[in-house]
DNA sequence: TTCGCGCGCGAAAACGTTTACGTTCGCCGC
DNA sequence: GCGGCGAACGTAAACGTTTTCGCGCGCGAA
């Protein structure tokens, strides 16, 4: 192995100026520089990273901890992450699918030295257990998370907003009455925010009509389950709207069953467009959510803390989503029909 | 922060007996061991990552150099990587998105002294490259290569065998006369294997018959030509096997487009499983890569080259892939009617 | 001429581990 | 009783960098 000091001595200076040159601090003439350049990438030296780290104390990575969260979202959110990582000389060390917190804290005590910041999606992290388990010299951005602490940044897809776009599209544009809600699990940050989304789009552009929520898990069967209450009702609803892709699925494969025409006879829609969506018959509407964006943006807040020195302060911020609109919510025929 | 000297003094001995009890070493005796370790906790004492790898040239890391790949190929392939990672008490450090050679290059450079190991699944990294990239000192697992090299691990999906069964099940089970083919791009490794699967079967269960590869490039808008061209023919093919999915996406929409039926009119088959294929109507009969399992044993392989200090041989090894049947293919009609 | 100053450079400390090598000591066999 | 030996433990070197400090020298200003 080729060390520094090889290179010092083929350059006939100390590993002091060596390691000015190669590293771009002064006090190294422009021709020493290029000579010691020319001998290090021909001895084909490379700088040994621990030995680096240990004096510096930086590791040039940043790790990412994720939640078992499956397809599309994770690798569009690894490629965000990637993408920046690397355009600013970044490393990034994963570990993800963990279910139980206890896993989380693990896995986050064992990337302890290794990473220089964190960028950290999980629904059941909060603020005690970031205290418990994160060494506070440590900076990291939170993605999606309902934290709100000084101590950290975050950084969440704006689920209300989305929603709330999405009621209006199918309230006020397509004309809908009334629409139900499927919803997610009451845990997730995430899908109380899109609840309250729905919410608060029914009081403004129906009101005086009741809000009308259906529990559901984000899986297909759950969808599939709300879908049958629904349907079972005397008054079934014209419009649905499901917290999440997969429940939209879920319900549409209800609604076949019951030969129920979509969107003719019920119109629906779903949250995240997953790949799937624009595959299924008819395609789904849905809210998208630009997730490679949501990693570039956060590892870029992360590389920023990185650089300042000092605490600029920590910020919470959010990131847009757009209503997709294809064939389930019933607006061609809306638009079909004369005004 | 606190050191291993600090841990020392506090328990009244030398950094060395430290080093020996938190590592597991004999020469302490249990008494003394357990003073350690209590006082290790009690500090929060974690050991510098820098420096333990500066001396032992260990980084507990493995990298992963993967392409410009999307949705569940990527995150499963992570999955199984992760998982197998975690068990074994290994890092995983990931690099992706490389669509030029050039780029896979330095990511590869860049990794350098930053892991003990790589697995690389990449379809344009030939021998050559490696050789020049990669210091041969770090071990290597090949994904989907055609590289055969005493070198390197090659761990590859059964392409060849998948699509001989999935034509074997066509021809022989379902009763198809002739299959046409849709291949991939020619520089892909798992696309010349999946054509010579083709051939092969068609060779053995259908003799004398011709076989029909119309060209594609693994995309949607590709099938939907290479759909087009078939159904242009005087006399268009009653069955299809698409190279991979999203392209069978692209000749369903083509078949469905031109008034056909599936599988009446004509029968379809992909390969991969996406997860799009159940949600199609009718769902694609397609043929499962196991991508998980995929990334497990390719860790695997890799911590156990790691863990031998000699050179055991290097192998190249093949997973299994099991044709699943849905909708396109004809079974039911086959099945239903009487033998 | 002299003083000071900045620049280029080298010597050496420092970072936090692991580990080779001593040293002490108790014990066992003769 | 003595030599030898192994166990427990300490000392210090080593890993490959970065960075502080100091030194010599040339140059501009007084």
């Amino acid at each position: 192995m080729v060390t520094i000091k090889d290179v010092a001595r083929e350059a006939g200076v100390s590993v002091a100026s060596v390691s000015r040159a190669l590293n771009g601090h002064r006090g190294v003439t422009p021709e020493t520089v290029e000579r010691i350049r020319e001998i290090a990438t021909r001895l084909r030296y490379v700088p040994h990273v621990a030995a680096r780290s240990l004096i510096t104390r930086r590791t040039h990575t940043i790790g990412a901890l994720l939640p078992d969260l499956h397809g599309e979202f994770f690798s569009e959110l690894i490629r965000g992450l990637d993408q920046a990582a690397r355009a600013r000389g970044l490393h990034l060390l994963v570990s993800s699918s963990h279910d139980s917190i206890e896993e989380a804290a693990t896995a986050l005590r064992a990337m302890q030295g290794r990473v220089d910041g964190l960028v950290i999606l999980s629904p059941r992290v909060d603020a005690p257990f970031l205290r418990a388990n994160l060494p506070e010299t440590t900076p990291a951005v939170l993605l999606n998370s309902a934290v709100r602490s000084p101590a950290y940044d975050v950084l969440n897809v704006d689920n209300y907003g989305g929603a709330y776009a999405m009621m209006r599209h199918l309230l006020r544009e397509v004309g809908h009455a009334h629409v139900a809600f499927v919803s997610g699990p009451a845990a997730n940050f995430d899908a109380r925010e899109r609840e309250r989304g729905y919410r608060a789009a029914m009081t403004h552009y129906a009101p005086g009509v009741a809000c009308d929520v259906v529990p559901g898990e984000f899986t297909e069967e759950s969808g599939y389950a709300a879908a049958t209450t629904l349907l079972g009702r005397p008054d079934r609803p014209r419009a649905v709207f499901a917290a999440n892709d997969m429940m939209a699925v879920g319900c549409l494969y209800a609604f076949k069953e019951a030969g129920l025409r979509v969107p003719e006879d019920i119109a629906l829609a779903g949250f995240d467009d997953i790949p799937i969506a624009r595959y299924l018959t008819p395609p789904l509407t849905t809210v998208r959510v630009r997730i490679a964006d949501l990693g570039r943006s956060a590892l870029e807040r992360l590389a920023e803390r990185l650089d300042a020195t000092d605490g600029s302060p920590n910020v919470a911020d959010t990131l847009g989503c757009e209503v997709v609109v294809r064939g389930t919510c019933g607006a061609e025929l809306t638009n079909a029909s004369p005004a």
